[in-house]
DNA sequence: GAAATTTTATGATTGACATTGATTGATTTG
DNA sequence: CAAATCAATCAATGTCAATCATAAAATTTC
């Protein structure tokens, strides 16, 4: 067996198992423990793999991501001050019992807080915006079914043939990675296929977008600013930008910086 | 057992419950006393989780500040010994990668330990064994949509056409409230229709039963025994039960207590 | 083009080192 | 004080790095 194909299967062995051993890799090899550790140590050099007593293990994304903490990364939660701003606004718009549609995301997660004193019907695809909820508020919770996606957070079934089907909101609340005249931006394939999905089972679409997603552009266009019924942004939204969305027959909400908020709530 | 696993195996463990005592990540991993305090002792300078008397206890607050934490109430996690034996007798049938059903349970709950350093396919209808196994492992993670009941820790769909018809597994791992020659018993009429929504995605059913249960009966059948291919116990199991196990066609699996058990993984 | 030589990859051996489990005595807790 | 927990130690085993020998491949030389 050549180097090329040791090295073949021990990454695939890696990828596989936690660790695998040394004594391990050369039964599947055939090869002698000596060359399989000489393996070991190039792949390593070569950040292939970790080199560990006993044998190697996969490289890669922190091991324990919950012991990390924060549902999204560190750098994901930017613009926090007017997000919570945002989110506020939007979940003063919502009644009390009132069943919501939330789509997963950093704008849309900070509606956990404003919605832990409420009791409404909240339908998700966000598994920290469930677990939160779950854990802090008594508002009910259901949340879609199918392959849980640690990187997006979001939960997503192959199938059509789902829950998100059977359930029916007046609003849904979804953020978005860029607004332009063309329509709303999102990056990740994977989270546009998730926003499809519940797009449909709701009147009223609410986007929540800081201001600085105006500036922002990318690649795949989510849906045109029409299907949009109420933008809620922060006071960094320019002249131009409100007249776009004035223009497009979208209702803004500017949320006030929380200073200056009076509570809306009764 | 490697470094690298029992390191996996205890900050799940530490995850779980406020502190996870020393014995118990014994029976957990299957080393020795020593070596689980050489373990810990690592683990706490590299601030992994904290030391204390007796065991460990995850470091910082929580992932989640100000949360509840604990998946299931203190009194549900009783003989909780034996059910980590039973537990790990379980994961040890299934095979590295392979896709699996588990119904939401406080025993089946205590496999996403050993399943820590695991690399499989886990469908589940459990909240708290989703969230755990998604932060502490690399295992693949399908959870089925619908309503998260609280008290139950379940999510059920009350549609029929979720993602549950779209799984398919050899084994699936569930658990009881009681076993009876007229066949298996459960006390939550809600728990049934959970688990029967299981039942038909696998060809073979693992029933997880600390001893105890032999002794319990409960108004409810979820089925008759003859549906159940392996069961699982733990070594309080009498002659006259397992007399009636064999009778029914079942392999009995008596679970070995920590101390007795010797390393099954090749 | 064939033989000789160097290079490279591999396997085996050995002594050094690390990890583990058991034992024992000290320490802490209730 | 009794029970549980811990730290220290030691032997056994497992793992590693270094070295050398062999065989195949590549290179050089004639």
């Amino acid at each position: 067996m050549h180097e090329r194909e040791r090295h073949g299967v021990i990454l695939s062995a890696v990828q596989e198992r936690p660790v695998a051993s040394v004594v391990e890799l050369c039964g599947l090899t055939g090869a002698s423990e000596a060359t399989i550790r000489r393996d070991i140590a190039a792949l390593h050099v070569a950040k292939k793999l970790r080199r560990v007593r006993g044998g190697a293990e996969a490289i890669g994304p922190n091991p324990f991501p919950g012991l990390a903490g924060r549902p999204f990364a560190v750098n994901e939660t930017r613009n926090i001050k007017q997000k919570q701003a945002i989110a506020r606004a939007a979940v003063d718009l919502v009644e009390e019992g009132e069943p919501i549609i939330i789509n997963g995301g950093t704008t849309t997660f900070q509606m956990v807080h404003p919605l832990a004193t409420r009791r409404c019907q909240v339908f998700t695809n966000s598994f920290p915006i469930a677990e939160h909820l779950l854990k802090t508020s008594k508002n009910s919770v259901l949340i879609s079914g199918g392959v849980i996606y640690r990187e997006q957070n979001i939960v997503l079934s192959p199938f059509d043939n789902d829950v998100t089907r059977n359930f029916y909101a007046r609003r849904m609340f979804m953020g978005a990675q860029g607004v332009a005249p063309l329509g709303v931006m999102e990056a990740d394939p994977l989270l546009i296929q998730a926003e499809q999905k519940l797009i449909g089972q709701a009147d009223e679409l609410v986007l929540l977008v800081d201001s600085t997603k105006f500036k922002h552009r990318s690649s795949l266009v989510l849906c045109s600013l029409d299907r949009i019924d109420v933008m809620i942004t922060d006071e960094g939204i320019g002249d131009r930008e409100a007249a776009m969305i004035e223009a497009a027959d979208i209702k803004l909400i500017v949320a006030p910086s929380s200073a200056a908020r009076e509570d809306v709530a009764s």
